[in-house]
RNA sequence: GCCAGGGUAGCUCAGCGGAAGAGCAGGGGACUCAUAAGCCCUUGGUCGGGAGUUCGAUUCUCCCCCCUGGCACCA
């Protein structure tokens, strides 16, 4: 079988409700699942959640549930809003299912049998608080802080896996292929890291410290801790020790934002290294998302929430905000004026005013029937060359995830439509009978140029591109047709036309409330 | 502290040796197909500070100031 594109997503710790930091991860990468599927490749996208661990155990007990229902109580939150996000997962994997449990000690039993893995003994400070070892770094003027409690030297023994082994491997690894880690200054801070030497990952916990957990083949008395039961998902669900799995492995994608980017920069590498399983093709770790405190907190007391957004202004226009704005290499900061400044000019002035007036004008002046290509001219070579040259930027852009160059380039074809209009003026061409063939020229113009944003947009903002193809009762996208903007057939009925984006006002910003 | 990357128009940023740019926001205008949207015109910057190299520096060098990010069994 052809082997998928296969992209991931991290899953998602479930102590935490979803934020708008899983939800711009999530996006990104089901934007880039949906571009390739509309491209015609078989695509495996997959997300899920990550739900052993001690914080969960803690918020289980504190709950007064057993930690399986904690978890099961908390995936529907996701869920939820990735159907409310529109998000196209092929799979989602929880962690304390039977099928991922299986490949992590499959996965573990390899990983000793070729003895990368030893058992020794780990001497430090433990918080009883906070049922956790803490370091020299925690402390302040010499002291462990308050909220720590009570800190006990504690000696414990632990499997660790041979990390550091792999490091020359690694950092020639990272060398040979410049693009693996992206984007490359993550790259740079990781080789920066390794230049001090690697050391060995603690893998494990005693059952009688953290009893949720994955317990390990060779040792029952311990359970695996988090990164050897969390990235394994990369490999456990697409079938790693079957068949099916080499026509998924290697990812060409793993999402993430740069918070966990040195777990699968150096961690899971190592560890795929050290079994003798092939390499993901990339690793891009975007930036975060920054919320103004003092101006969130001032005026409403709450954090940016996808849901909110979603119910104010759909999810398109979260998703679109969330690819046109997020940056890979740095932090963006979020707010409601940004959100709304994108939402009104690129949204509804430009994408959603050029394809109403548009086929408003087909409505009004032909009856809604797509006319024929009629007396076209230069400027019409010239926009068609534009549309051509648009989808050439568009492409290498939406393969590299460059989300913001792709729409750039797409919002140049709009600007370009929108002054095309002005241009010919079509109210006035309507008006005299000796241009009606030239009128004919435009308003199909218009209308190819409509399908072709449909398709083009479609992966960033599946529900609009489906609402312009309604509005021109049409179901085929072919790209070829698209980028000569000769898609219809001449005569071809139009469905009624409408607003693809409400424009907002001001007055429904939080910010301008609170002034 | 150490290692990176920055400081250019109100905001977000591009330019990186030869007469200061884009988008958005602001102001004005002509139009009316359209979501009072779109289009045209326009206000606005001693390109962080200082010194140097050069015929010429936002662009190269050095020093200083400020900002951001990273610094790994930690969340």
């Amino acid at each position: 079988m052809e082997k998928a594109f296969y992209i991931t997503t991290p899953i998602y710790y479930v102590n935490d409700r979803p934020h708008i930091g899983h939800a711009s991860t999530t996006v990104w990468a089901d934007v880039q699942a949906r571009y390739q599927r509309l491209r015609g490749r078989r695509t495996f996208f997959l997300t899920g959640l990550d739900e052993h661990g001690i914080k969960v155990q803690q918020a289980a007990e504190k709950r007064g549930l057993p930690p399986q229902q904690h978890c099961d109580e908390m995936a529907p939150h996701f869920l939820a809003l990735w159907k409310a996000l529109n998000i196209s997962q092929d799979d989602f994997v929880r962690t304390t299912e039977p099928r991922h449990k299986a490949v992590v000690q499959r996965f573990l039993a390899e990983l000793h049998s070729k003895g990368a893995i030893y058992r020794k003994k780990y001497h430090g400070w433990y918080s009883k608080a906070a049922e956790q070892f803490v370091t020299e770094k925690e402390k302040v003027n010499g002291q462990f802080p308050a909220h720590l409690g009570e800190v006990v030297e504690l000696e414990e023994e632990n499997y660790f896996f041979r990390m550091s082994d792999h490091q020359e491997w690694l950092i020639r690894h990272i060398q040979e292929h410049p693009d693996w880690i992206q984007p490359s200054n993550r790259r740079n801070e990781i080789l920066g890291a390794l230049q001090k030497p690697l050391e060995d990952l603690c893998i494990s916990r005693p059952k009688a410290r953290l009893a949720w957990g994955i317990p390990l083949p060779f040792d029952p008395e311990y359970v695996t801790y988090v990164w050897v039961d969390a990235l394994v998902n990369y490999i456990s669900v697409p079938g790693y020790g079957t068949e099916r799995f080499a026509s998924f492995w290697p990812a060409d994608f793993h999402l993430i934002a740069k918070d966990i980017l040195t777990t699968h920069t150096v961690y899971w590498p190592t560890m795929l290294h050290a079994v003798g399983i092939p390499m993901p093709n990339r690793i891009l770790a975007h930036g975060w998302w920054l919320m103004e405190r003092e101006k969130m907190s001032k005026s409403l007391g709450n954090i940016i929430s996808p849901q909110d957004y979603i119910e104010k202004y759909g999810a398109d226009a979260l998703r679109y905000f969330i690819c046109r704005e997020l940056q890979l290499a740095n932090d963006t900061d979020f707010t409601e004026e940004r959100f709304l400044r994108r939402f009104n000019a690129d949204l509804a002035n430009d994408l959603g005013n050029l394809v109403n007036r548009s086929l408003s004008m087909v409505h009004r002046y032909r009856q809604g029937n797509a006319p024929g290509r009629g007396a076209a001219g230069a400027v019409e070579e010239e926009i068609c060359k534009l549309a051509a040259a648009t989808f050439d930027a568009y492409h290498p852009a939406m393969e590299s995830i460059a989300y913001s160059t792709a729409l750039e380039a797409v919002w140049k074809l709009i600007a370009r439509a929108n002054r095309y209009v002005e241009e010919t003026a079509p109210w006035k061409l309507a008006k005299d009978p000796a241009a009606a063939s030239r009128l004919d020229a435009v308003l199909r113009l218009l209308t190819e140029i409509s399908a072709a944003l449909a398709y083009l947009v479609s992966p960033f903002m599946p529900d609009t591109a489906a609402k312009i193809t309604n509005q021109l009762a049409i179901r085929d996208l072919t790209e070829s047709r698209l980028r000569t903007l000769d898609l219809l057939s001449d005569g071809h009925a139009l469905g009624p036309p409408a607003p693809l984006f409400p424009r907002q006002s001001a007055s429904d910003c939080a910010a301008s409330r609170a002034k």
